[in-house]
DNA sequence: TGAAATGTTGGGGCG
DNA sequence: ACGCCCCAACATTTC
């Protein structure tokens, strides 16, 4: 082919990109280009973190292009429209572009490939943003997994694919057709979402700089140090994971090089854990979700298992005001909202602790912390985040148990124990110290003169009530 | 990728 | 020396 569009949309790196690789190997040119949807502003997930997360990547993904003498064409619209329109002006003969998995943007992409073709342009798939894909691990009986465990065996028995490579510069003798480009907002404010939070930087350098820094160290205590929040001791590579400003590939390949390092050392003592597996494993959790949103699209709908749609959830809007903005008297929930609230991140081990305690203790729907983690985080994907809330919920595939309450108390004690990541957000208990941190109501003179909220609702009082509510749909 | 309730065991105090 | 009780510590079961 002489033309080809490569369309970047969760792919927004010249590294390990599958369809762009393939892009520059059959084509003779490759014009990259990025659509500004007119859906990023109007979605009813929108949330300006995650807005501004793209807009940075997309501009690093600009400069990146531009060092290897690439221009980004940027357009503003909708892409049924902006790609026909495009193809024509670039005499393309077809559009490149890497698989998503969602429900909706995979009829989108239907609709796309009929449009394209009727239009005389091709319109090719890759699959790039996971290792194996939808109905590429199934059981033996043909069927999609709904347990991870299984699931994660059969993934790890395949062998892994090695990095793409990056992205050639161009010589100087393949011109470029001077296509004109939009230019994107340069504030999520323009867009009338105005950004309160501190996010992390977005870019592809960025994820490779969090790679390498997990790399070098905090993997190889990754199982241990991953469930306390007050240590450093994740990737933090999930809102990368999200917008493809890193590739999945270059992950595992690294991975591989740290689990081998360490196999040449002296060998681990029994019963201790390889933190580069665990890690893996979560790479698995993502995949394992987004196999699972594929052949169970009701799961955006409602519960995975129909039988708890009937559950009498809690309406109360109190309630779920205080979950959002941090002040339902537990320590451990209200600083990881607030965390969330001021940076649009929140630790894995928190955020079972906050849906435990929205559907556990509140008796809140679990639709309700979906949607407001969707607003908030900016590693937001609709379906980890939907798996990460039934699994919570007890709804879902291979769920906790409706039964299995996370105590609030318990948690911030084991995973906070000197209450250093619930001081740094809830600066009113200071005073208490590290033995009463997490149930401060204990002292009952010293939390009036703070300005932290009494508990909205008792923790061993809710359990009870919780417990009744499933068992009456069962 | 729990927690609470209930059951069991064993040491020590005590009459 | 013995039985009895108490209760921590641990194990099991229940939710």
């Amino acid at each position: 082919m002489k033309t080809v569009i490569h369309w970047f949309r969760r792919d927004l790196r010249v590294s390990d990109n599958v369809a762009l690789s393939e892009a520059s190997r059959r084509a003779e040119r490759v014009i990259p280009v990025f659509i500004f949807e007119d859906a990023f502003r109007t979605g009813p997930d929108v949330g300006a973190a995650r807005l501004a997360f793209l807009l940075q990547s997309v501009e690093a993904l600009r400069k990146n292009l531009a060092e290897l003498g690439r221009a980004l064409i940027i357009r503003c619209g909708k892409s049924e429209e902006v790609l026909p329109r495009l193809c024509a002006e670039a005499g393309a003969q077809a559009v490149f572009a890497n698989k998503r998995y969602e429900p909706y943007a995979q009829r989108r992409d239907e609709q796309l490939v009929g449009l394209l073709n009727a239009a005389g342009f091709g319109f090719e798939l890759f699959k790039d943003a996971v290792v194996w894909e939808e109905s590429e691990i199934l059981t033996q009986a043909g069927k999609p997994y709904t347990v991870f465990t299984p699931y994660s065996r059969a993934w790890k028995a395949r062998p892994l694919p090695p990095p793409k490579e990056k992205l050639k510069a161009v010589s100087q003798t393949s011109p470029v057709p001077s296509l004109p480009s939009d230019t994107l907002p340069a504030t999520t404010e323009e867009m009338g979402y105005p950004l309160t939070q501190t996010i992390p930087p977005g870019g592809e350098r960025a994820a490779q700089e969090l790679l390498r820094r997990f790399m070098a160290g905090p993997v190889d205590a990754y199982a241990e140090s991953r469930n306390f929040p007050a240590v450093d001791g994740t990737s933090r590579l999930s809102p990368h994971l999200r917008a493809g400003t890193i590739g999945v590939r270059t992950i595992l390949a690294e991975l591989n090089l740290a689990r081998d390092k360490k196999a040449v050392r002296p060998p681990p003592s029994a019963g201790s854990v390889n933190g580069a597996d665990i890690f893996l494993n979560e790479l698995i959790w993502r995949e394992f979700y987004l196999q699972v949103l594929h052949h169970f699209p009701h799961v955006t709908r409602g519960a995975f298992r129909p039988e708890y749609d009937r559950v009498a959830w809690s309406e109360n809007q109190e309630h779920f005001q205080a979950w959002c903005e941090g002040r339902t008297g537990y320590p451990i929930v209200d600083a990881a909202m607030r965390c969330l609230n001021a940076t649009g991140m929140m630790h894995n081990r928190l955020r079972m602790i906050v849906a435990m305690f929205l559907t556990k203790d509140l008796l809140l729907h679990w639709q309700w912390g979906e949607r407001y983690f969707m607003r908030q985080l900016v590693d937001g994907d609709m379906a980890a985040n939907n798996g990460g809330w039934q699994w919570s919920a007890g709804t879902g595939t291979d769920a906790a148990p409706y039964f299995r309450i996370f105590n609030p108390v318990t948690q911030g004690e084991k995973f906070d124990a000197e209450g250093k990541f619930v001081r740094q957000w809830i600066p009113e208990l200071a005073a208490f110290p590290d033995d009463m941190i997490h149930q401060p109501w204990e002292n009952p003179l010293l939390l009036s003169r703070s300005h932290y909220p009494q508990r909205i609702v008792l923790h061993e009082e809710q359990r009870p009530k919780c417990l009744a509510l499933f068992k009456a749909v069962k």
